[in-house]
DNA sequence: TACCAGGATGTTG
DNA sequence: CAACATCATGGT
């Protein structure tokens, strides 16, 4: 019998619309959803667990697949699992400026209790941005798939494939020659190599980061070759849920707005000023939100 | 077919 | 300092 434990989830949590975001493309590797559950690997103090996630009687419930727990691998689970599906923000101060904000009005109506779903690992966050840098969205699930299936570490169990995200170390050793077959671009080598190595000789670290204020954080990642603006803010938006990150030049965000104010082109940028300066500390979650309204 | 993708960098004027 | 080219390739 597989040890099922709980988790406290804020009020109007929503995991309805939590799975509707994690299936957003069908090449995810690093989870599966089955039956609304979402199922996973994830390494805790350095042995692999598989979990099971979902949602009963109103009670997010974690099923370890495999692994044995104590009371600290437990709690360390479930830490990540609220860092990963941001159980510890209460919403209510975010809908109470959004709906009445005309361009978020629409999108907390829909969307209420979603919250802002992260990634935690920094090596993957950065990763990530890197890999989603100017192709659409498709094209970089590809690259990320097969990032994943030939360099991260597949745990095979019951018939059933899970993968880890490869480590720092590994991604900062990969070269040319192993990624240009799969059609990742030089300059992306080359950014993720930087960034790989700078995670994995300890330059930058997740709790080094956390520590610092947003402009110091980002000066630091925007010190790394391939890291720009967009970059930085999407790491500090997803793996650190900082207040004042805002990828305002993002053009997700342009085409949500565009759709939710029904315009026949993008805002500018000073339009986007001026319609996002209320979001205040809460300008992540409202780039989320509209994010997350261009799901079909 | 051209143009755009959840950009960043290097070069040019 | 702003404008432009380049990257690589899938989607439309």
């Amino acid at each position: 019998m597989n040890k099922i434990f709980s988790i406290s989830t804020p009020p109007d949590f929503n995991f309805k619309e939590c799975l509707r975001f994690l299936q957003r493309s069908n090449q995810e590797y690093l989870f599966f959803i089955e039956k609304d559950k979402i199922r996973f690997a994830l390494e805790i103090e350095n042995r692999v667990f598989l979990l099971l996630v979902f949602f009963q009687n109103q009670t997010l419930k974690v099923e370890v697949i495999k692994g044995r727990l104590t009371a600290k691998r437990q709690s360390e689970i479930s830490e990540y699992i609220s860092d990963w599906l941001d159980l510890n923000t209460d919403l209510e101060a975010f809908y109470a400026i959004a709906k009445e904000d005309k361009v978020l009005k629409n999108v907390v109506g829909k969307f209420k209790g979603l919250p802002l779903i992260g990634i935690p690992n920094l090596v993957e966050a950065i990763s990530w941005a890197i890999i989603g840098q100017q192709i659409n969205l498709t094209f970089a699930y590809s690259l990320k798939k097969r990032l994943i299936e030939n360099y991260g570490q597949t745990i095979n169990y019951k018939n059933q494939s899970f993968y880890l995200f490869p480590t720092a170390i590994t991604i900062a050793q990969l070269g040319e020659e192993d990624l240009r077959p799969h059609q990742f671009s030089r300059s992306k080598i080359k950014y993720l190599s930087i960034a790989a190595s700078a995670i994995a000789n300890k330059e930058i670290t997740k709790e080094g980061l956390a520590q610092l204020s947003y402009e110091n954080a980002k000066e630091k990642l925007v010190a790394l070759k391939g890291i720009g603006n967009w970059s930085a803010d999407y790491v500090l938006m997803k793996c650190f849920r900082h207040a004042d990150a805002f990828p305002i030049a993002d053009v997700g965000l342009h085409n949500a707005i565009k759709k939710e104010l029904n315009l026949d082109r993008k805002p500018s940028m000073e339009e986007l000023q001026e319609m996002s300066k209320n979001w205040g500390k809460w300008s992540a979650y409202a780039t989320f939100y509209l994010w997350h309204s261009l799901l079909p």
